[in-house]
RNA sequence: GGGCUAGUAGCUCAGUUGGUUAGAGCGCGCGCUUGAUAAGCGUGAGGUCGGAAGUUCAAGUCUUCCCUGGCCCA
């Protein structure tokens, strides 16, 4: 018998690619390779996902997969995730691509453990975003939008807001995200609008609406409220005052004849002062002036109180030389003391309180806040807490009002945005009537209008609120809070902080694209009107027109024949779209058949406390009396891979179009899965890099799977009882898992849950299972026990793990279904699927810890064989035939099981005894020595075992007794 | 400045009520295989657990302070 191999096998692999007749060997051996059961697929290794995505989404959308899903699902128990409108303006980014994919894992694993869940997207149309972007437009056209007819203007932000709900829709269907895009909802819709103004209606039927005021920002320029991104902060020269508020009551003693020194960068605001704040912690002092310098405002022989800690500073800007301190008070001291306003005498006679204040410090100023409830946010709610009425001193266009006393008329800035005579006249008045300390100039950051530049001032106007107190709301909503899971659950925390210390929800816009707070406020009460009648009127015609039809139709029409259209003053402001998008429960969940109220879960960023979530839990406990969720789910936001925020300037931006171009959206959506979204995640090439990778072993194993389970049939299917020790312990492992997975989806811990499969996948079954059966699978006889036992189970495999990863890899779950059950399968997408039904039988809890402990041995053993391959004794581990040294417990652990299969040698030796001198041990493996031996034998050329029965069959010289056999026994198919 | 929150190997993450030499997967180096081959297997190196101080027999874990981020407010 000649010795053919290595040398042999290796020209045989390269006949290949030859012609048949020419590379026969002359000795009449056969092309053995070619009997080989090697894994055959047409499910290519490398994936081509950007290519592939788009191809499956047409077919999805060809049948018809959503549709199909709701009717093979009809009658399951429900799950809404309800999806927060995101803005129609702009292409999505990577936040968004974050939101909507975790959305879709979501919902998706809902499907498959067995309910309805069914997911409508949706869209948050109104707005001041794309007001600005269509005024843009017509200022770029030279154009002034109030020149502008209305209802056009309005026609332009909806068709504005529509061309961008395409394009998101596109590009959130491209992520994979599966939902009703057909039909999704819309804040601007005639149906929205209608539900819209009608919970409106519910607060003012309730009372909880009402008419008030609140300091906004206003630029007198454009005569006009700006919201917050609207201004824009730029330094600012200001004239400073000290002035002086003569005590009138003193609540203790040390205050006679003292008077408080306030200090403000906006004198004008003085004669709407209606209180002085104080910090309740700070400590004051009461200080008798004893000399001046010369010029000084300061008087001999006064006494002022100031903060201790700001003392100092006063004196020297002051012109105080010399003073001394008569008391020292804790700010609690000063409740219930009442000054006089310096202009007492000239029509500014009321009392000023002191109030506490937290927003009052220490760092700069006297310590003591001079109160305008009417230009001040901080002065409005301290003032409204107390009860002190709000006077209107400035009017729309910057001058004050003609009830003002002393400056009706002046000017705090002029049309042209320049500072104007009103605080000098003001300064002035004060420094007549002996109340100014002294004066001085600060460069600070002040806000300005971002259209004219001009600086802006505080104004207070008439607002719509919703009272956090009539009917309880406040507390409503704390109980609300208390009833819902919030994962994770610090979130209860955050919201809850908030509910507790907000003001009254203000709900007015003065603006155009929007839903009207369609209301009729009755001129001589001044309250709104409360007719159920023409209420329903207004709803239902903006069921029918839109709310459009608010500023197009006569409001006569509105109010029937009970009412005069000349009697009532109607309102035109916009409501808040936080009010808007906290409907959304009641225009979608309510009024879509196939949803159900409240939510099973809302999801969306943590921003969102403050946000859609809080809005929406107001909206429905104010009208409903509990939140409209069961729960809520929030996750962070996506930084760069240094942890900062994205941002173009820095180029850290990746975008979720680019990746998907690049990679697919299966690896961004492994991202995210991939990342702990409790917390921000994070982006950048060597995390999508990182993130193939983990792809790669996962596609490979379906591949891996899909080639071994070629022409599988249910006749080779063999029950679990006759199945090797080691099918049943993947079995086991597969019943481990479901619970994995399971309670994953439970706690929408989809992290750990992926990293198992992913664990599974790489450590048990590709460096495992997969690595110690291809022997069987390539060489046994295909009605063998145990390859039949095998392929059953990878079978299995194939089933649960296409089910579990579907949710996560949508698309190449898909592709590796169809490529296994192609046109012809009962069922024509994993989607439609649900999680494999364990059967109980697979759990056998004692072999896995057997097989944990073979595990280990086998890893003493490929230790053992390193140390040969890497002094070129072996290569293959085949070429070795180690003596496995255990101890006796160990031996009997062992008992039937073939050590050389698990090791992948050729045979083996287990020993029940000591371990030899020199024997390779692992440290962490006690009672285990590997003593490394050569096979012995020839290499059997078709399963490559070194044995010594090759070349005792004379039919077969070059084999071992399984392979002859199993080539005497050939399937025809296989021929 | 306030509320909430985070900082563990190059990357993504585990680390239970404080208790041995801090783990996993990926990546990286080396070797093997060439019948999963732009794959697969084995093996190795990598961490002062953000920093400092403290409590304790013992701290990644508890306390305080600081540094660097993030969200929401002011």
């Amino acid at each position: 018998m000649l010795s053919l191999f290595p040398d042999f096998t290796r020209r045989l692999g390269r006949c290949e690619h030859q012609p048949v007749g020419g590379c026969l060997d002359p000795i009449m051996t056969r092309d053995y390779k070619s009997t080989v059961f090697l894994p055959r697929t047409d499910f290519p290794m490398r994936a081509g996902l950007p290519a592939k995505e788009p191809e499956l989404l047409r077919r999805w959308a060809e049948r018809g997969l959503h549709d199909k899903l709701r009717e093979t699902s009809a009658g399951r128990p429900k799950f809404i995730l309800h999806d927060g409108p995101p803005y129609a303006n702009g292409n999505i980014h990577v936040g968004h691509a974050v939101n909507k994919i975790l959305k879709d894992v979501i919902s998706r694993s809902r499907q498959m453990l067995g309910q309805d869940s069914v997911y409508v997207p949706g869209w948050d149309c109104h707005g001041l975003p794309i007001e600005w972007k269509i005024e843009e437009k017509y200022r770029a056209a030279g154009q002034d939008k109030d020149q502008v007819p209305l209802l056009q203007f309005r026609e332009e932000c909806r068709q504005f807001a529509q061309e961008w709900i395409d394009i998101q829709s596109e590009e959130f269907q491209r992520l994979g995200v599966m939902g009703d895009w057909s039909h999704p909802y819309k804040t601007m819709t005639n149906a929205a609008e209608a539900t819209i103004v009608r919970e409106i209606h519910k607060f003012a039927l309730n009372g909880g609406l009402y008419k008030g005021a609140k300091p906004v920002m206003w630029s007198v320029v454009e005569k006009t409220a700006l919201a917050e991104a609207e201004v824009e902060y730029h330094d600012h020269t200001s004239t400073t005052v000290w002035v002086r508020f003569p005590v009138s009551a003193p609540a203790t003693p040390e205050l006679d004849d003292a008077s408080v020194v306030i200090w403000t960068t906006t004198p004008w605001t003085l004669p709407g002062n209606r209180a002085i704040g104080y910090g309740p912690d700070l400590e004051y002092g009461v200080f008798k002036v004893l000399a001046v310098a010369e010029g000084s405002a300061a008087k001999v022989g006064e006494r002022l109180v100031v903060s201790t800690a700001l003392a100092e500073d006063l004196a020297k800007t002051a012109g105080i030389t010399e003073w001394r301190k008569a008391h020292t008070l804790p700010g609690s001291r000063l409740a219930d003391t009442r000054c006089d306003h310096p202009l007492h005498g000239q029509g500014y006679d009321f009392p000023v309180p002191l109030l506490p204040g937290d927003f009052v410090t220490d760092d700069a100023g006297t310590g003591f806040v001079h109160i305008a409830p009417g230009h001040g946010e901080d002065d409005f709610h301290l003032g409204r807490k107390h009860g002190i009425e709000v006077p209107q001193t400035v009017a729309d266009d910057g001058t004050y009002y003609d009830h003002v006393p002393l400056f009706a008329g002046k000017r705090v800035y002029t049309p042209a945005g320049k500072t104007g005579d009103a605080n000098g006249a003001v300064i002035s008045a004060i420094a007549h009537a002996g109340g100014l300390l002294a004066k001085g100039k600060l460069v600070h950051s002040y806000p300005h209008s971002w259209r004219s530049k001009a600086p802006l001032i505080f104004r207070t106007t008439p607002q719509w609120f919703i009272s956090m107190e009539t009917n309880d709301l406040r507390h409503v909503a704390l109980k609300a809070i208390d009833d819902t899971r919030w994962v994770p659950p610090q979130g209860r925390n955050r919201i809850a902080s908030m509910i507790e210390s907000r003001p009254d929800w203000c709900i007015s816009r003065q603006r155009a694209w929007g839903v009207p707070i369609a209301l009729f406020v009755e001129k001589k009460t001044g309250k709104p009107l409360r007719d159920e009648t023409v209420l329903a009127r207004i709803a239902d015609t903006f069921d029918l027109e839109g709310s459009d039809a608010w500023f197009a139709r006569d409001p006569q029409f509105f109010l029937g024949n009970a009412y005069a259209a000349a009697d009532y003053e109607q309102v035109f402001d916009i409501v808040d779209v936080w009010f808007e998008s906290g409907c959304t429960h009641s225009f979608v969940l309510e009024a879509r058949p196939d949803l159900q109220w409240p939510a099973s879960l809302y999801l969306e960023g943590s921003d969102q406390h403050r946000g859609w979530f809080h809005s929406s839990l107001l909206e429905s406990c104010g009208t409903r009396g509990r939140a409209p969720y069961d729960a809520v789910l929030t996750h962070g936001f996506v930084l760069d891979e240094q942890g900062r925020k994205m941002s173009k300037s820095l180029k850290n931006v990746t975008a979720p179009q680019e990746v998907v171009d690049k990679y697919g959206a299966d690896i961004l959506r492994l991202w995210v899965v991939g990342s702990d979204y409790s917390e921000d995640l994070r982006i950048g090439p060597e995390i999508l890099k990182s993130q193939a990778d983990l792809y790669r072993r996962l596609r490979n194993t379906l591949r891996y799977l899909l080639g071994a389970l070629a022409d599988f049939s249910e006749d080779e299917r063999i029950d679990v009882a006759e199945m090797p020790e080691l099918e049943r312990w993947v079995l086991h492992r597969l019943t481990e898992l479901d619970g994995v997975v399971r309670q994953g989806i439970e706690d929408y811990d989809f992290h750990s849950l992926f990293s198992a499969l992913h664990n599974f996948c790489a450590v048990d079954l590709s460096a495992f299972y997969f690595d110690v059966r291809k022997d069987s699978l390539y060489c046994d006889r295909p009605d063998s026990t145990r390859r039949r036992s095998v392929r059953t189970v990878l079978d299995h495999l194939f089933s649960c793990l296409t089910a579990w990863l579907a949710p996560v890899l949508c698309f190449t779950t898909e592709e590796a279904w169809l490529s296994r059950h192609g046109e012809d399968a009962d069922v024509s997408s994993v989607h439609l699927r649900t999680f494999v039904d364990i059967p109980g039988e697979w759990a056998a809890p004692r072999l896995a810890a057997k097989w944990a402990v073979v595990r280990d041995v086998r890893r003493v053993v490929t230790g053992a064989l390193e140390l040969e391959r890497a002094s070129k004794r072996i290569g293959s581990s085949l070429q070795s035939s180690p003596d496995v040294f255990v101890t006796p417990e160990l031996h009997a652990t062992l008992e039937g099981v073939d050590m050389a299969e698990v090791a992948i040698t050729s045979a083996i030796r287990v020993v029940d005894g000591a371990v030899p001198e020199g024997a390779f041990t692992l440290e962490d493996v006690p009672g285990v020595g590997v003593v490394p031996v050569l096979a012995e034998g020839e290499k059997c050329e078709r399963c490559w075992k070194v044995l010594p029965e090759v070349g005792t069959i004379p039919a077969h010289p070059t084999l071992c007794h399984r392979c002859a056999d199993a080539v005497d026994h050939l399937p025809e198919a296989a021929e």
